[in-house]
DNA sequence: TAATACGTTTACGTTAACGTCAACCAGTGC
DNA sequence: GCACTGGTTGACGTTAACGTAAACGTATTA
């Protein structure tokens, strides 16, 4: 079994994004998928960091800070300082990640409030029909 | 006690954002300060506003977004109709936010693993020195 | 062989969320 | 009177993250 390849549309089809999409994320240096003459094809490994990409997305972070996320990876730090500075990074991007839950958290709890206040006054709503 | 009132450099300042952004919320219609003549003078309403705009912007919506849920609270919803879509809205949004709750779990596992990596490493890196 | 489907590069267009002037007014301290 | 300190309204500039269109190659299918 050869290690799997996907063509770029049906990477775009999988994560629902268009060709461009996935285009220009190598245009920034997120990906480097393989040529087979003209064509891109893309590896498993290209596939997993584009769906890193689309999850950093969805919580609000830009393109650059996936992209140091999705770094923070691959082993590329050998010595001490550097691992050190590394567990510097994850540290901050940890902390901001925590306060993210918190805002979810209230913002939730804030839903639940208007869910419970919607809900009382169709109540009332229908006392007064029936 | 008259009620509280704050300058635009007060809540700048508070929420470490520029006037030029809280101008130009209002510009986007997401907040409506009274005036003393030119100058703006901001409520408690404002400011919660602001706060919950930002609050919005870290995990990553727009303001248009943000706006929507902040309206949400508001209650000009008077007739069924508009509760029941309401729900409906509350509800795609908790579904939003629980997709981002997870997301966020999902990078904090992969921080955790990332920092016993580079912890061992370090380790490694010690006993040789020792 | 002509259409259809899929791929490519190049390049200009677009939207959001402000930043950055410029040019101005209004009160306050000296 | 004048320099400061804050406030105001334009209006143009900027960055990120793509959208969109043109113009082209290549392979399969009718």
């Amino acid at each position: 079994m050869g290690k799997p390849s996907y063509t770029i549309s049906e990477l775009a089809k999988e994560f629902s994004v268009t060709t461009r999409t996935i285009r220009f994320y190598e245009e920034k240096g997120l990906i480097h998928p393989e040529r087979n003459g003209q064509t891109r094809v893309y590896t498993a490994a290209d596939r997993v960091r584009i769906k890193l990409i689309l999850r950093g997305k969805r919580i609000g972070m830009t393109l650059q800070e996936s992209a140091e996320v999705i770094d923070m990876y691959d082993p590329d730090h050998n010595n001490a300082d550097q691992l050190r500075s590394l567990i510097e990074t994850v540290e901050a991007r940890r902390l901001l990640l925590l306060q993210q839950k918190k805002d979810i958290d209230d913002m939730l709890a804030g839903l639940d409030e208007v869910q419970s206040l919607c809900q009382s006054a169709l109540r009332r709503g229908e006392e007064v029909i029936s």
